[in-house]
Order: C-alpha cells, then sequence, then structure tokens
DNA sequence: ATAGTCTCTCCAGTAACTAGAAGGTCAAGG
DNA sequence: CCTTGACCTTCTAGTTACTGGAGAGACTAT
C-alpha cells in the first residue's frame, strides 16, 4: 500500500507519515522497486497507534516509549498505566492552571465595558505586576 | 537600569528580554555607550504587560497588538474587549478538548489491572481506529 | 593587575511538523 | 508512442518562542 492510502488509513497527512518514517518512529514495511515506500497492516495499525497517542498529547518521545510496549507481547500492564497515569495528572494539571487563566480573563472582560473610550480595565489588568 | 536589574524587575529570563528585543517587541530605552541595552520605567512596565499577556497565552503577534493598544491613550476598550474575548473563546474551546481527553484517558487507567500481566486495556485502547 | 561577573553578538538547537521546489514514476487516454 | 495528470521521491527552509553556548568585550572589587 502507497504512502497516500496508509495516510487516509491512518487518517494523517502525508507528510506526517513521511516525517515520522525519518525519524524512525514507523518505518514502512518495505520500498517498491522504484523507491516509493509501501505501508502493510502492521504499519497502519502503529499510525493509528501514534495518531491516538499524539491526540491524547503523549510527546513523540513518549509515542516511541509507547509503541516499544505496544509490539512487545511481554510487556507488563503496570509499565502501561504509570506513563498513562503521569500523563493524565498533567493533563488535570493543565485543566487547573487553564481554569484559572479562564476566571481572570472572563473577569477583566467583564468589567471592561467595551465602548469607545479609552479607558479599559483588561489594559490596566495586564500591567499589573502579577 | 541594564538588562538583568530589568529582566529581574519584569521577571522574565535575561535572554527573553534581549529576544524581545530582537524582535522589536520591547525596545531598551537606550543603549550606554559601551552597547549596553539600557532600560527605563516605561520599558519594565511593557516587559510586565507582555508577560503577563503571555501567561494569558496571547501569541507574540496579538501581544504586538495588544501593546499596541496598551500605547495607545486614543484606544477604544471595545478593540481591547473583542480581542480579549477570542481568546476567551479559545481557551474554553481548549477546555473542552481537554476534558474529553482527561475522561477518556481515566477510563482506559480505570480499566486496566496494572500488574505484571501483558494484556493491557490502554495499549488496546489506543490502539482502536478512533 | 587580576579575578569574577556582567554584557554583547552570533550561531545552533528545540518540537513536530508544514510548505514548496525540482524531479522521477506510473496508469490511462488519444 | 506520447502526453497528461496524479502520484511519489528527496531536499531545504520556515514555523513559534524561546534557550544554550561560544567567544569576546566591559565593568567592579580587591
Amino acid at each position: 500500500m502507497k504512502i497516500s492510502h496508509a495516510a487516509e488509513k491512518a487518517r494523517l497527512p502525508v507528510k506526517t507519515v513521511r516525517y515520522y518514517a525519518d525519524i524512525g518512529l514507523v518505518a514502512p514495511a518495505d520500498r517498491s522497486a522504484s523507491g516509493y515506500r509501501s505501508y502493510d497492516q502492521n504499519a497502519i495499525q502503529k499510525l493509528i497507534f501514534i495518531r491516538r497517542a499524539r491526540a491524547f498529547g503523549f510527546s513523540i518521545t513518549k509515542c516511541r516509549e509507547l509503541l516499544g510496549l505496544y509490539v512487545d507481547d511481554s510487556r507488563s500492564s503496570a509499565d502501561v498505566k504509570d506513563i498513562a497515569k503521569r500523563r493524565l495528572a498533567e493533563i488535570e494539571e493543565k485543566q487547573k492552571e487553564l481554569q484559572c487563566l479562564h476566571d481572570e480573563l472572563a473577569h477583566l472582560i467583564s468589567a471592561c465595558h467595551g465602548d469607545d473610550r479609552p479607558d479599559c480595565p483588561i489594559i490596566s489588568g495586564l500591567a499589573q505586576p502579577s
């Protein structure tokens, strides 16, 4: 299966699939005589796995690690769970930050009358040291 | 005031302050005879403003725009409010995404027994197409 | 005078792609 | 048989917002 077909199956841009091959994340199963990358079901499965893991915010490095566990039939589920739990903690941390940001910005916005006059609580709020 | 002092006041790394000068975001008030950047209160205020805006997730481009409004005494508060509201909408969008992510990952984690056995719902969950 | 702490500029690297150029390959239609 | 168009290849460079380091000049204190 040529790259565009594989990319479609995995719902990734062709450029990205090529990039993943370049960095040795997901190698094509083979190359045609003329040098075309050729993907099999196994490689496509890995691409899908990566797309999903990336969507969960795992870095390429973490993806590499997870992919290693994915292909390793003897991995322990505890190893995977640890990585996932750490990732979940990061997500929760990010959620908290975002909530603070949201509240603070919403507060500034609600304080702003939003008319033609120049005085603006958003601007002055952003100018406050902390 | 030399760069390290200004950076400290604005609670930014020196490198970043220099970078902001390079890209023409916040120019130093002056240069000493020997070429040292010299910052005054006004420039420091701008640096603080930028740090805060960045913390709210405004891009450098948006910061430039906001800084333009910040220094423009004749700006209308409506202009600022529009930018801020769009940013708030982005934050809310991100929050929703993060919530989905959180729930899905938490679900996978709770389904994983996390022991020495190799079968792992997290791995197989990630391998599912969507 | 010298040691140590600034400061300067410039270059390179980070993450994870994305865009575009220049050129090779392949199947179908005229 | 030739051409057209859609594909494929590699390579380079650009993106965002810095960060790190080298090499060299400036300033301060002893």
